[in-house]
DNA sequence: GTTCGGAATTTGATCGTTCAAACTCCGCCG
DNA sequence: CGGCGGAGTTTGAACGATCAAATTCCGAAC
């Protein structure tokens, strides 16, 4: 028969104090006075006391526990990016005191409704949008009822325009793209200055942030081609291309599109023409191809450094652009 | 100036009933008369009442919490099985009023540790492991302190083997991946009689069991390979092998060494060989490699339906071995 | 020696729910 | 007609912490 878990009152007894003295220690140690707050750590020490989180949230109407949702697994390699950024959030909660609650929900209806019982049952009092778009809906119900949160990705148009870049009620953190490309192209055009840029139709906030970075470089006439972001449509694309012009590089707009290229290059007999990806995943890791890295863990760092700010008393700015990272791959050294 | 959340007693009021019957209406609903429960359940929807999970927790001392150990990223494309089960999970969990929480730990003990923490302090009340070993220690304090939990994957010896398999304490669910191995063989076979096996250095359970599903169809003279789970020895592992003997196809223990077997094959002027992977990770969709298919969705329902079950009044069995599927891709096929 | 005031500590109330026991009906049986 | 019993409902207490206000302590100032 296993003893009851102890309580504050417990440990305030064994230490000689009261119930309060106990918190205090717990909470702001620094009102307490040396000597009394040595001998009640060696109290919560010795009944090996762990505050109940339950009775906290209820009396202080806070959960420190983040929620995020988690999408179905859908294929492909895109969700990899989202998965490592939830582990690098996770890693870094954990020393902050944030506890991480996932989700599920079929879409942004459904995912409102879930926050809203989540919240109101006290079992999060923060949020972690991912995948957002503009206008989103989520973003706005979140706003409108004072919940605080933060996007992975520019929902409100692009960095630099709109006023609401610097509004705290629409934080978020985002990777810089185009500076992703910019650096990839340069590293290109170490191979000639024939350098392609393999992307998304035009439309998509992402796509077109990455597309720019290689415009700044390559200038008006550089050549663009288009691709959903599936491996055997960017293959005979690239392919196509290859066979219609010379070209130096590729450079992608996802690692799915450089797996394409690098498919289309091998099969032309080129199987040496460098091709830079983008997110870094598993596959350009595992071929050998070079991409740009996100920094997933750069990002979770700044999410959560607005997560914990208060907008009505801490200063800006609200938005973070995480500069990302090219990794060149042997493929292409030397 | 927002109003106050609703709470039971607000419902109660509006209803014309007590306390008590609010919270009757939401947890035993059978127990109330029929039209007291239609006019209590007009309140909830009315007030857009949302229970405080904080008190429930409280009272019960029960969270319908599971916790579950989230590693930081450590590249390559082995952790994508397990992003995928935890996205699997959170999606089957949720209509089953589950929550889930994730946690970072370093090692084995930080893990006790947080689980002690987070179990103690009433936010979770259930945990799912992964990565589970021989004689996991983690496993071992889950079953002393009573705190109910399933592993995914096998901890205690191999299926059949060992008295701990009925064990209601050692709950386990795994990928049957003899019978994984064993398909992708017979498959294979029907390129040719001399099918090779990729695998693992022995000592893995995980490794063992797949080889052996090979080994069933092949017999003792099956010719075997071994790398560590990496692309670049697998590749230089297969391209002496095929140099040395001719091979019909190659059956891996998991996708690194089919991506590995597979650009040898390529390099060998042979990339039509049959290659087969394991964990169908997007590495072998995006090559259109065939590969065993775990099925973590699967695995996920399992993983559920043991931890809610009652070892104290329930019947096993408290271990469920999941069949995985055979995904044979456009390059095998006809 | 009394008074003042800040620091340290204690006390009573409260958060919103569920448990356990008590109570109210009401029909049925003897 | 009184007692019994079960269904349905209500009431008081409890879960374990923190907040807000009250109290004690103690040294300094007058």
């Amino acid at each position: 028969m296993t003893a009851r878990q102890p309580t504050v009152e417990d440990v305030a007894r064994r230490a000689g104090v009261s119930r309060q003295t106990v918190s205090n220690v717990l909470n702001t140690p620094e009102i307490v006075r040396g000597r009394t707050r040595e001998r009640v750590e060696a109290a919560i020490a010795e009944l090996g006391y762990a505050p109940s989180m339950a009775a906290r949230r209820l009396r202080t109407k806070r959960s420190a526990t983040i929620g995020i949702h988690l999408d179905p697994y859908a294929g492909g390699i895109s969700g990899i990016v989202l998965d490592r950024f939830i582990h690098a959030l996770t890693d870094r909660a954990t020393p902050r005191g944030l506890r991480i609650l996932v989700y599920a929900a079929a879409d942004a209806q459904e995912e409102i409704q879930r926050i809203r019982q989540l919240r109101e049952g006290g079992e999060i009092d923060r949020v972690v949008l991912t995948g957002t778009f503009e206008g989103d809906p989520r973003a706005e119900w979140l706003a409108e009822h004072d919940v605080p949160f933060v996007a992975f990705g520019r929902p409100w148009g692009e960095a630099g325009t709109g006023a609401q870049m610097g509004d705290p009620l629409r934080p978020w953190v985002d990777v810089d793209g185009a500076a992703g490309t910019r650096a990839a192209t340069l590293f290109a055009r170490e191979h000639g200055e024939r350098v392609v840029f393999l992307g998304w139709p035009a439309g998509s906030g992402t796509g077109d942030d990455r597309e720019r970075g290689w415009r700044e470089v390559v200038g008006v006439d550089g050549l663009r081609w288009t691709s959903l972001d599936s491996v055997a449509e960017a293959r005979s694309v690239a392919e196509r291309g290859l066979a219609e012009r010379d070209v130096d590089a590729i450079v992608c707009a996802s690692d799915t599109l450089a797996l394409g290229a690098h498919l289309a290059a091998s099969h032309a007999g080129r199987p040496e023409l460098a091709v830079v990806g983008f997110d870094n995943t598993p596959v350009a890791e595992a071929l050998e191809i070079s991409s740009v890295e996100q920094r997933p863990e750069r990002v979770a760092e700044a999410v959560l450094d607005l997560l914990v700010a208060d907008p009505t008393t801490d200063e800006g700015p609200w938005h973070r652009l995480i500069e990302p990272e090219l990794v060149v791959r042997a493929r292409d050294e030397g």
